[in-house]
This record gives structure tokens, sequence and C-alpha cells, in this order.
DNA sequence: GCGACAG
DNA sequence: ATCTTGTCGC
């Protein structure tokens, strides 16, 4: 894919806030295409003993869910990991696996939030913006917000509420596990974004896209290390 | 000031 | 997220 860069990523804390602030006006909350049969997943991976950090996207065929293509790339961390920021950390890495990629998704699941955040600008919806492709915040913890109890069924949800506004949905992916939550990121709706996962999942609590990008992931830079 | 805090 | 063994449960 071709990437164009919309700005800097050496930036200080304080200029990494004030982008986001910026470039939360240029989100479209709502969708921009029906057609979501390509399905990326995306994950990152860390090492303790390197400063290395792996990419790993997964393109996922609809409604098989089969793999049609997968990336995986290395680079080096050069930001820190801090809650509101993560983008700054990971989106550099991310977007090297998908200029690789030869497959344009029709959506990606980032593991993480999309709108869903301080400022309204999670890493689904940065990256988002990034790609010019409608993206999904799928993470596994909240990071602002709350919500009520949800039945313990698999298909139970509950928005997730922030400053009195809907900002994603807890979604119980299977029975009795904790829930998953989802936002928007960019070019699509929630209602749309929760059908979106929920026709992704398989026999885990984590959408298959991003689950196979995480174990590529691991996969890879376990091989990485073994080899030093 | 205190507690919370994606990965 | 990473490090790390066994162990409880479907």
């Amino acid at each position: 894919m071709k990437i164009q860069q919309l700005h800097p990523w050496k930036v200080s804390y304080t200029e990494a806030i004030a982008l986001q602030q910026e470039l939360q006006k240029r989100l479209i909350l709502f969708n921009s295409t029906s057609n979501f049969n390509l399905v990326a997943g995306a994950d990152v991976s860390y090492s303790k003993k390197s400063s290395c950090l792996y990419a790993g996207v997964v393109v996922f065929q609809l409604p098989q869910l089969e793999i049609v293509e997968q990336v995986c790339v290395e680079a080096e961390a050069s930001f820190p990991y801090i809650p509101g920021l993560l983008t700054f950390r990971e989106a550099p890495t991310l977007l090297k696996a998908f200029q690789q990629l030869q497959t344009t998704p029709d959506v990606v699941l980032f593991d993480g939030q999309g709108i869903a955040h301080p400022r309204g600008m999670g890493l689904a919806s940065h990256m988002g913006l990034l790609l010019n492709l409608p993206t999904i915040g799928c993470a596994k913890s909240v990071l602002v917000g709350s919500y009520s109890n949800l039945g313990i069924e698999k298909g139970s949800q509950v928005p997730i509420m922030f400053r009195d506004k809907i900002v994603g949905v807890a979604l119980r992916s299977r029975n009795n596990v904790k829930p998953i939550f989802i936002s928007i990121g960019h070019k699509i709706d929630l209602e749309t974004a929760v059908a979106v996962v929920q026709s992704c999942l398989g026999k885990f609590r984590i959408p298959e896209p991003i689950r196979k990008a995480h174990n590529l992931v691991n996969v890879t830079r376990s091989m990485s290390e073994n080899s030093i």
C-alpha cells in the first residue's frame, strides 16, 4: 500500500497531544462504503531486551475467514508507552508493515482504541487517517469511559459512555469471558463496526484477524531472538 | 493532591 | 506489552 506522511513522528509529548487534537477534527464518523469483505487485523509485539518492535498485518476474506495475505516487519522503538499516546509508539512500525502489503483491505481492526480515547484519537482512528481506510478499535481493556453490566452470553453488548457520549461498545465475544471493547476508528459507524467484529469471531475471545496478527508478530519475534 | 491509565 | 511454571477448567 501507498502511505502518505501526515506529520513527523519524532515529536515531544506536548506536540503529540497537539497533533491528536488537530487530527481528531478530520475523522469521518460514518460509513464511506458498504463493502467490508476484506478485513485486516494488525498487532505489535515488543521485545524487552532489544527495543525492537514487530508489527504484523493479516488480511482475511469474509465470510469464509480465510487468510489472503500477511506481512510482518521489524523496527526500533522511538517513543515510550504512555497511556493516550500509544499511536506514537506503534504507528511508525505498523505503517512500515502496511507499506509492504499488496492487498488493500476494506477495513482494518487494531488492538487498541478508536475514538474511545481522551482526545477522541486512539490508535485505530489515527491509523485510519494515515491509511485513508475504514478502521475499528478492538481493545482488551478500557482506556476511558464506563459501561454497565452486560449479559454473560456471547453477543451481549452495552454502550461505553464517556462525557455523556457513546464512544464504543463492550461486547461479549464468547460465553463467560471478559468483554472486548469496540470503538470506531475512521470512516465507519459503530453499528457496522460491531457487526464486522462479530463476523470475525472464531472460537476465541479475540477476533481472528487480530489474533492471527498477534500470533504472527510473536512467532517472528521469537525466531528473531533465538537466532542471536 | 489522588487515582486511573489501550499496549 | 514483557518475564515466567504450574495448574484449574471446558
